[in-house]
DNA sequence: ATAAGCCTTCCCCCAAGGGGAAGGTAAAGC
DNA sequence: GCTTTACCTTCCCCTTGGGGGAAGGCTTAT
């Protein structure tokens, strides 16, 4: 099949796909005569895998390695769950970092009436050499 | 003062300081002489500003806008509270996507027992059509 | 014949700077 | 006086993961 039709199965945009392709990270068949693209099923099986690994925030990196690992049927499956594994715990390191600076301006926000004059908690809290916490 | 001490003080790299120069964000003198830039403690204290709020998580267009809401001390507050509850906002969705993605790596994860048999859930879970939840 | 709907490569664009080259300037040491 | 050192300047390419669109080629339908 063409480019178009994969990406539609795959759920993913042309320009993606492409850069997939450019990218050898799913390589397809090259047409001799059009110069078109050619996708056979097993590429689509791989363009569907890289799609729900970026999909949980794996980057394109790492998307390669966990597709060489379900590439390999030999190789264990030991690396794939450490990839996971460092993976949440980034995952957990972002969320602890979002969760304070939520915290630090939710205290601000209450803090501020947003009414019109031109004491405002907020932008003395981004002045002042100080945290708010 | 000489663009590094100003950065020094603000906390802030002599990269980020001259690109903050650059997209007109802190503006500071030029030296008609030397060409180098000479800041102030006013133009230190607004890098200071704009630090925090970068690490706040404001964009830089963000920080803009929050940096002309400082320097009009006549304008309401109601405009910062409402950029920070939108920032609010936003971090909230990120977090539940991130707690998502979290909550379906960790059941993967714990669902594979990481030995060198080929059969492997994670791997499984990213090649099925289908959700791990 | 020509319009529609595919496909191709090529190049610039985003955020928010980082890295480093090539070159000017000022102060300090010898 | 000369040189090293430590500043500073502009300029250009690099990052992530593609998006937008131009210019052009192919086939199919009307």
């Amino acid at each position: 099949m063409q480019i178009g039709e994969a990406a539609r199965r795959a759920g993913l945009t042309v320009k993606t796909v492409r850069y997939y392709a450019n990218i050898g990270m799913v390589t397809p068949r090259q047409d001799v005569n059009t110069g078109y693209r050619v996708y056979d099923e097993d590429d689509v099986a791989k363009l569907q895998f890289v799609g729900k690994a970026r999909r949980f925030d794996f980057s394109v990196v790492e998307c390669r390695e966990l597709l060489g690992l379900y590439e390999d049927r030999n190789r264990p499956s030991r690396e794939v769950k450490a990839l996971t594994v460092k993976k949440i715990g980034e995952i957990d390191a972002r969320l602890a970092e979002l969760q304070s600076l939520k915290d630090e301006l939710s205290t601000l926000a209450a803090s501020c009436d947003g009414d019109h004059r031109s004491h405002c908690p907020i932008l003395n809290a981004l002045s002042a050499g100080k945290g708010v916490a």
